[in-house]
This record gives structure tokens, sequence and C-alpha cells, in this order.
DNA sequence: ATGGGACTCATACTAAAGTACTAAATTGTT
DNA sequence: AACAATTTAGTACTTTAGTATGAGTCCCAT
């Protein structure tokens, strides 16, 4: 968000700074005028696409956002949102346990409370939930 | 990529339009010069967000309807896709049991053949393969 | 009518998954 | 430094999942 704004105001003082250069130095002359408009176009045409790619998808390989907004509401903490992700890869506690370098002690502590906190029985309802909370990629 | 050819043509074009206004309506003011340049820029701006949307929107693969030519392939009975898409829906085997009306030991037997003809080693795992396969629905 | 496929059910077993605690080390924030 | 939250890990236990095997029933097609 800050880093938008950011961008923005430094984009209007460069816009203003065109109009600068366009007045003084510019001024008489006609096919400089069209110079202009053509760099202008073309800025913006990039910063329009740049704006857009930055909006849609900030991670390029998950094209699908996932929904912070309701992993914050339901609680769940970084860690647990990986070894949900892994589970939904259809990875049991110890495969989980080796890939994440901890032990299936570890992992299973964190399936209960993503089970708690998801409000599932299973772990077969708990991919099912973050389908539909949208807090798994895919 | 014909479209866009299309699409850039028409922008050329407008383009060189915008100017011979500008040559010719506006010569000798210069407020309204910075008017033009202003729209320019509004205009680019928006054609760049536009083309980025068209391109970035025709990635998500639309899943659609169910792959049947798939499940031929896999062997899958009419009764395993029953049971596929409800242990994706979150279900235990007792659960699914008393949906169906059979008892779990049938269930089982059915997981068990799913789990075969899908390789999969989990029943998590059948779900995730079973989503990449488009044989079951969402 | 015979054979094959699909569906059903059972038993006995092993392997995962999940619960319920407790507790230490780590991390970030005030 | 003090604090809360997170991450880690353990034990002991119950439940669910999955395997292996055998067997009975039904339906459909050759």
């Amino acid at each position: 968000m800050t880093r938008a704004i950011l961008i923005f105001t430094a984009l209007i003082i460069f816009l203003l700074s065109v109009f600068k250069l366009g007045h003084y130095a510019y001024f008489s002359r006609n096919i400089s005028n069209e110079l202009v408009l053509a760099i202008i176009a073309v800025v913006f045409l990039v910063i329009g696409i740049y704006l857009n790619k930055k909006s849609l998808h900030k991670k390029p390989i998950p094209p699908k956002h996932i929904n912070t907004q309701r992993i914050i509401q339901l609680g769940l903490s970084k860690r647990e949102c990986e070894v949900l992700r892994e589970i939904s890869l259809g990875l049991s506690n110890k495969e989980i346990a080796e890939k994440l370098f901890v032990s299936e002690s570890t992992i299973k502590t964190h399936v209960s409370n993503i089970l708690v906190k998801l409000d599932a029985k299973r772990r077969t309802q708990a991919i099912k939930k973050a389908r539909e909370f949208q807090i798994i990629p895919l």
C-alpha cells in the first residue's frame, strides 16, 4: 500500500517534470511536441501494464490469490498454513515432518491445532474448508 | 495474438488521429497542449491496464465438467467415483457408509480399490490426484 | 447357463491419524 | 528485560484408515 503511494507520487512528479520540459525547452518547435506525446504514451502504457501486473498477481506462480484476511480471522499461524498446504498435497504427517525438517510429533500438534481452528474433524475436511476459504493455493 | 495485433493497429491509428488533432485544432495554444498530454497519459494508462488484464485473465484453467474419458482410462467404477466424491467432501468411511446406506467394510473396500487405481497412498493424495485428473466436481 | 464385472460384507491385522496433555526453546513486541 | 505468541517436542492413548483375503449376490453379455 505504502509502496503504491510512493510510486504514484513519483509518477506525478515525473509527469510534472515532463510538462515543464515541454514548456521551457520545446516551446516553439512542433516536432518535439509530438516526441513528447509519444514518450508520454509509451511511458504510461508501460506504467499501466506494470501497475496491473502488481495488483493482479503479486506472486507469479500461483495465479489465484490466497485470502490472507481470512487466515488472520481464523488465527492460523505461518507454520500452520505451511502444514495445511502440505496436507492438501496429499502428504502424510511423517512426510511433512521430513520435508519441513521437524519431528512427526510437531506436525501432529500443528495438524491438531489446524483442525480446531478450521472446525474440522479430519484432515480431508480441513482440505475442503481450506479450499472454500481460499487459504491454500490452486 | 491476432486480436492483440488488431488492437495495436487501432491504437496506432488512434494515436495518429490525436496527433493530427493536436496539429490542426490546437496549434497555437499552449494550454491545450498540456490537456492533450494529460489525455494521452490517461488513455494509455487505461490501455496498458486493459491489455495486461486481457493477457492475464486467460491463465485460469476452467475446470468445468468432469473428465469421463479419464475415469474410463483409470478403470474407476460408478460406485467408486461416488465414494471418491464423498472423500473429497471430507467425510470419514463411517459417514460415507451411512450416507450411501452400506457397511463401513464396503467403503473400505472401495477406498482401497480407488487408491490402487489412482496410484495413491492416502485418501488425501487421492483427492489431489482426482482434482488434477478432473474426475471430481469443483 | 456360464463367466466376468461390479457391489456387497466380513474378519483380522498393521499403519496412520488424531487427542490430550505437558513443556522447553524461539521469536517478536512493548 | 518482560511478555505473549509461536514453534518445537514428547508420552500415552483412542480412533480412523488402509491391507489382505475370502466369499456371497446381482446383472449383463456371449
